[in-house]
DNA sequence: ACTATATTTGAACAATTGTTCAAATATGGA
DNA sequence: TCCATATTTGAACAATTGTTCAAATATAGT
């Protein structure tokens, strides 16, 4: 019994799949990696990423800024603070939010230039 | 009646909550924006994605890369069709898929140094 | 036309998500 | 201490997600 490849393998001349899964990363950097690109599959978290990326801003100021409710902010920059990508400080009574990763505004810009990009191609479609 | 204002706005000296307001991008981009990056945010997507960085592969290939069913693989394969993150092309019996955005790796490396630059301020707690 | 293999699809399902609402906590000022 | 404001928290809820399974489709070879 030597069959676990699936067949469509089976005839292939150069083998390069072992190749390819020794070069993926492990699987806990894996699952790290996309819990951190979670952070940025919200619009909200990501209209909250953007409010910040110049200023800090309390709280209040995001939910003002962004139209969301106060509540619901704070829910969402937990998930934020929870992932380090924004720190906070406390005056008074408010909590001033910024950013705590050099590398929100690169996947941001990233992303950006993808949809600007992406027009042209764009399917008549709904999806 | 000209109370709309959050209180703890009414004090503050220089009113840049306005500025950040028009430099946010339209609603409907910032929906764009999150509806890519939600590709990213699936530990099978992106061991999908890190797949076919060097490569391209056909579904069959990725089910035994990722250790995912071919099913699963298949689903996923849409949702990043659809987000036009990947492209494909038929050969006989198999369809070979292969990254159709130059952006790909560039937010995988990013959050490759997030996840790396991190471990220093890793938090002991359970988040 | 029939068979085998590769892939896609749709329904079903548990699990997770983001919001709202009400209540709890924190802080500063009277 | 008491009150007003700012923020956080937890429960509840509908909505969405990713997987599995079975069935449908596509292609190549006989």
């Amino acid at each position: 019994m030597e069959k676990s490849v699936p067949i469509c393998k089976e005839k292939r001349a150069g083998d390069y799949l072992n190749e390819v899964v020794l070069d993926l990363p492990k699987d806990e950097v894996i699952i790290q990696l996309a819990e951190f690109l979670e952070a940025f599959a919200d619009s909200s978290r990501v209209k909250i990423l953007l409010s910040l990326l110049n200023h800090e801003l309390c709280t209040c100021d995001i939910s003002e800024i962004t139209g969301l409710s106060v509540s619901a902010v704070s829910h969402q920059l937990r998930v934020l603070r929870d992932k380090k990508i924004v720190k906070y400080r406390r005056a008074g009574r408010n909590v001033y939010y910024s950013l705590d990763d050099e590398h929100v505004e690169a996947i941001l810009d990233t992303a950006l230039k993808h949809i600007s990009e992406r027009k042209g191609k764009m399917s008549i479609n709904k999806k």
